[in-house]
DNA sequence: GTCTATATTGGGATAGAC
DNA sequence: GTCTATCCCAATATAGAC
């Protein structure tokens, strides 16, 4: 049992840093200094195995998105936009989550998209729905469809955020990644996502 | 000479459908009907089949951008941040762009930094910068490492456009190319930008 | 469950005829 | 410049001993 953890972490580790093709299971096998046979006892295939460790990475992250957006919901005010995006984007305080999950989940969107497309429907799905949910009832005045675009663009800026630890800092190489989201880019983030999903509107999240 | 370009189009198509890694010279030699041995001589080797590839699609782009720029900067009145980001992000009317650019460059983002960083550098670089300087300029009450901030999740939800034809549809598979960015996501894309980059400010260019 | 060994395929790259 | 043929290696996957 203790050979797949170190197979998942290993995993978790390559994908994130060199994306599904350009990992081999051969150095996972190496990282998790484990025998290369052992990842097709575990996990059958290398499709399989990437989805395995991808539900262990997000599945903490999902249910903290989920609890504060029950959380939020419960409260006699209704919440602000801030207020849900924040929910939504700042992971400062998931700290069991995985110090690679942001560089996974960018990596996984730019993945062929037979590849991509179901597996973050089947992960993501569940999570995302209930949060465009509510920003379209925070948002009344916004066209579903047009918020269906701004939802877009702030996953867009998340995954941005997520792969690079700079802002055009394009010469930086193989930062380390960091627990959650960027910490410094967090506030940027949230003020800009905010600003984009409000546009026009004069919500009380705005400012 | 016929064959380096048919050699040039079948790497842009496989590279931007599926990432570097993903592709195989033997594929690309397939899809352009031509010897596999012809990748090699003409190019040497697979990374620089990519840089070609990617200049090739690139240039034009980067030329009507920088001339979109001159022009702005030319007239009487100084430019406004819509401009400026329309200059950039909209390109409807280049009409000679290569249909699988976007898409292109937004695999490119998600590869390896040890891959894609160099090439970005090289091959953006030289055009991002003064669209980073013109939006400083022109927005003077924002902090530059702020500002570096919000450009950049600019960018990030420009790939998101270019990678998926619609927001948060994540059945649709493999749609195909579409000249530019996506024509119906531009509007909504180019005010999510504006709204972000001038958050707090009284510039004219917002409204 | 874990190893060694290997089957099998497909990858990038080259040599050398034409 | 273009082809065939091939080298060499790395990839996924599996068989079978322990």
């Amino acid at each position: 049992m203790l050979t797949r953890e170190r197979i998942l972490d290993a995993s978790v580790k390559l994908f994130s840093e060199r994306s599904y093709g350009g990992t081999s299971l051969r150095a996972i096998a190496d990282e998790a200094q484990v025998n290369l046979a052992a990842a097709h006892y575990h996990f059958g295939s290398k499709a399989q195995l990437l989805e395995a460790a991808f539900n262990r990475c997000i599945a903490p992250i999902n249910d903290a998105r989920i609890r504060r957006l029950d959380a939020l919901q419960a409260e006699p005010t209704p919440p602000t936009v801030e207020a849900i995006v924040r929910a939504f984007l700042d992971l400062r305080f998931a700290s069991d989550s995985d110090p690679y999950l942001q560089q996974f989940v960018a990596r996984l969107f730019a993945e062929p998209k037979s590849l991509s497309i179901p597996l973050l429907e089947r992960a993501f799905g569940p999570t995302v729905r209930p949060y465009f949910a509510a920003l379209k009832q925070t948002l009344p005045g916004v066209d579903p469809s047009e918020l269906q675009w701004r939802f877009h663009f702030m996953l867009g800026a998340m995954i941005q955020l997520a792969q690079f630890e700079a802002p055009l800092n394009v010469f930086e190489l193989d930062t380390p990644p960091t627990r959650a989201l960027r910490p410094a880019g967090i506030e940027p983030l949230v003020h800009f996502v905010v600003a984009g999903l409000c546009q026009g509107a004069v919500n009380g999240a705005v400012e």
